[in-house]
DNA sequence: AGCTCTTATGAATCATTGA
DNA sequence: GTCAATGATTCATAAGAGC
């Protein structure tokens, strides 16, 4: 299979609109939060935010495929003690231009950042907004998961007829649960609750997310072949998942320096991919 | 000291104009969700939720001290495969009432209500919404600090292979725990992720929430002598761990056998606390 | 007292059936 | 046609029983 990893340099509200109608499986981006970055995106105000985004989530539910998904990570800054609203708003804005808001995931990050504040504790959670074009999309559920707790062992192995009861008691119909389904099963599926340390601070540019994050949503919503699309891709870390994991994937910078080093880490982990 | 325990029965909208101005310190309350405990409430329709609730912030914001804390345990239902937009409504809505959106806990419900859906996994989370009347307010951050000498050994204790291999493979980053890291340290401050389960076993009535939850606001937010609001009573949880916490309280109820059931479990517990 | 094992059940969601 | 009620699905926890 021939996987392409697309790295483009420029402006992502013009160079999406170079991308075709309905060509990503998964759209998975950390956009700038308001604010924070101010030398490297400009900064755009928490009051500025939402207009600013709007044309950008106009491209891309355009480019996304029907059965695709959108994956938005952003957290609210607190702005004079308060948390901004710019989030709320971006979500019923973008119900208007035609998204659903699906669902929301909570990233619980493990090892947040450090530091003391009066009336405040440390943010260790983000958003993480699912955004749909349709009801119906893709999901691919067993791909990501994971190994039951140790309690199964010993219910599995009694097989009790508690369950049964519970479901004959409640319906009266007779049919107990099918038994079947418990037999060979070792996984269990997760929750919209993700646990996952941030990486630790090592790597040159701080990446916005740990690979883990969009490894984990691409297995999720995508299979091999498909599309996934970044267009605030920073260091390339979706990118590179996405290659690691033979799906194509097209990233959008702005920053040269971002955008070179993107290029370059493509090369290598192209390389390394080669070798094996 | 002499700690009041005042239960009132009524619609809350009304009974929350008996309470003088400035007289609350903390409000903590789970209001029904909407839709939900159709049987018992009135069950409100999810676009009628934020005119259903506004006027009874409009009553919480006059009833709380200027340094108080008001803490509403919420989470949005999902309708027509989508999630609701009436939080997000309610919180926009609120600041024009004055108030101020601090800042948003999650609690993470460690074990959520099963099911399985083709596209969506199981909730296990919900929202703890901070709203304050002025940007100084009241906390004390240490009281709720966890010793890291305790919670390191029961969490050594308990923590076999298996619930290691578990958080790691959960989300397949391959992050483990660094154990070396919790031993130089005596306590630390929690961060705006709360982990509890939600209590179940041969509890009579449902309780909306574990009684660690208002316990943990209550602690950060109140000394002794204080006062507690939960204008949605229910089986009365805010009530009885304020109570044991030597906080005044007042719940109000608008179900009969609720307010009876709070009632007697009030005098319960006034009585073991005299035996002690 | 401190284990292990058993048991009940929880602010759920979706598809289907019935009015 | 819409809207409401019913059935099927399922995992992590704590209380309690037993040793």
């Amino acid at each position: 299979m021939k996987i392409v990893t697309d790295i483009r340099f420029g402006d992502c509200t013009e160079v999406l609109t170079e991308l075709p109608d309905n060509s990503a499986d998964l759209i998975f981006t950390s956009p700038p939060y308001a604010d924070q970055r101010k030398n490297t995106y400009g900064g755009v105000k928490p009051d500025e935010y939402v207009n600013w985004f709007l044309p950008i989530s106009k491209e891309l539910v355009r480019v996304l495929r029907p059965t695709g998904t959108f994956i938005l990570n952003i957290k609210e800054k607190v702005v004079d003690g308060e948390r901004s609203t710019y989030v709320l708003e971006l979500i019923l804005e973008m119900r208007k231009q035609g998204w659903l808001w699906t669902e929301e995931f909570i990233w619980h990050k493990k090892n947040c950042y450090p530091g003391k504040w009066p009336n405040r504790f440390r943010d260790s959670w983000e958003r993480l907004l699912q955004f749909n074009k349709d009801k119906r999309f893709n999901m691919y559920q067993e791909e990501v998961m994971v190994p039951m707790g140790d309690w199964a062992k010993t219910r599995l192995r009694n097989l009790n007829n508690t369950d049964r009861m519970r479901d004959e008691s409640r319906v009266g119909s007779g049919f107990g649960k099918n038994i079947s389904n418990w037999l060979d099963r070792e996984k269990a599926y997760p929750t919209n609750v993700l646990h996952l340390a941030t990486e630790c601070a090592n790597k040159e540019h701080s990446a916005a997310f740990p690979e883990g994050l969009p490894e984990w949503f691409i297995k999720l919503f995508t299979r091999e072949g498909d599309t996934v699309l970044d267009p605030f891709m920073g260091s390339g870390t979706t990118n590179i998942v996405a290659q690691r994991m033979n799906r194509n994937s097209i990233g959008i910078e702005i920053l040269p320096e971002y955008y070179k080093k993107a290029k370059a880490k493509k090369l290598i982990e192209f390389n390394s991919g080669m070798r094996k």
